[in-house]
DNA sequence: GAGCAAAAATGAACATTGTTCAAATATGGA
DNA sequence: TCCATATTTGAACAATGTTCATTTTTGCTC
């Protein structure tokens, strides 16, 4: 009843507020890191207080995790793009292959915003949404290669999501130890084919 | 001439209280996490005051460097037992998979301090000791496979790498996603089989 | 031992954090 | 116009890293 009775006024009197502080935060990430990225600093570039900060986001942290979430949103967005792009003919391994390069490539061009999402521990358990965002992105990846993750290729499923793990692995390490970038794409190219070719031998063993 | 002097003094003034200071802020990273090593707390703990903390260490980021730059040479020697104890026997695959194994089970075992190395980004560039430490570890453990990094093997000791930057990034899922303990053994082996396998395949087939 | 200069330890003080909340302000309906 | 309610505000608080004038300790010389 009081839900209509207050329909007609602003719903989220906050919307635009929110979306300027979400801007606002994103632009001071990017463009100097998430350590920039202060309750303070937000609120003047935003061009309100600290205090209607927090009515709107709770903690500090709720403001980072949304920037967050807004950075895996995108990559799983071009992720798909790419998915999408990608040439009928090509195979697990090719696909694969293009979407390990992809993901090198985000976190190249978008260093500060792909830095935060791991980076960034609030206390308390981790964002649920992002956990989700995180487990819908690998599900599209592994259909996209060609994998229903269903019944007997549950297994094959799973052991699809460590080489999307090995992947990350060598991405962090091309990222922060300085690689050479044409390095960076061969080895993240090497970590799918290898990985795959490995995968599949043994599965021809009888070994899995 | 001076050098001589001085010599039956105490050369290292801070010599105790640095090593009390490191074991306290090592005890409260255990216990606590990274977040719980603070600058009043570390001085209480080791019962000095923050200025003394401040004239031996310069920077906190200096002290947690030092108890980081610990963790990795504990990790360093762990890998060189578990070197060591290798069976004569044991081929390529199956030593890099029980060293990848036992980095497994120190991030496990050590969760805290594990974690801390990789969360901790101090000011300004990377501790340059840790930096050391890590290649060195990496060159032992790529020696320890039974490849040489000199010449013609110098493709295959960059691959080899790669497949630890791979090792890594599972273990971190392993340890912060919560995969079922069972799992996670299985597949930090699975990536070292399916890496090497896939990657001699190549080889083989004269793609690399 | 006394005296003294250099070294080391101290902790109050400062700037910056996240966070709170009583007070001020704006809003929208009667 | 008035008022209840919703929203915004920013001073204030606790905790952080860091500094540095001051105090204390130390080790040598006489």
């Amino acid at each position: 009843m009081n839900v209509e009775k207050t329909a007609h006024t602003k719903r989220k009197p906050h919307a635009e507020l929110r979306k300027t502080a979400l801007s606002a935060a994103e632009l001071i990430l990017v463009e100097e890191g998430l350590g920039a990225v202060t309750a303070r600093r937000v609120a003047n570039e935003t061009g309100c207080s600290v205090g209607t900060l927090y009515n709107i986001f709770g903690h500090l942290d709720g403001l980072i995790c949304e920037v967050n979430l807004s950075t895996f949103r995108q990559m799983a967005e071009e992720a798909s793009r790419t998915i999408r792009d990608l040439p009928e003919s090509a195979g697990c391994e090719e696909r694969l292959a293009t979407l390990a390069r992809m993901y090198l490539n985000f976190a190249r061009t978008h260093r500060n915003r792909w830095t935060a999402v791991f980076e960034h521990r609030p206390q308390g358990p981790a964002d649920q949404r992002i956990q989700n965002a995180e487990q819908l992105l690998f599900a599209r990846i592994i259909s996209a290669a060609g994998i229903d993750p269903t019944g007997a290729n549950q297994a094959e499923a799973d052991s699809l999501r460590m080489l999307l793990a090995a992947i990350h692995g060598v991405v962090t390490f091309a990222i922060n130890r300085t690689i050479p970038p044409a390095d960076a794409e061969r080895y993240v190219t090497l970590i799918v084919q290898a990985g795959l070719r490995g995968y599949r031998e043994m599965v021809d063993e009888g070994l899995l």
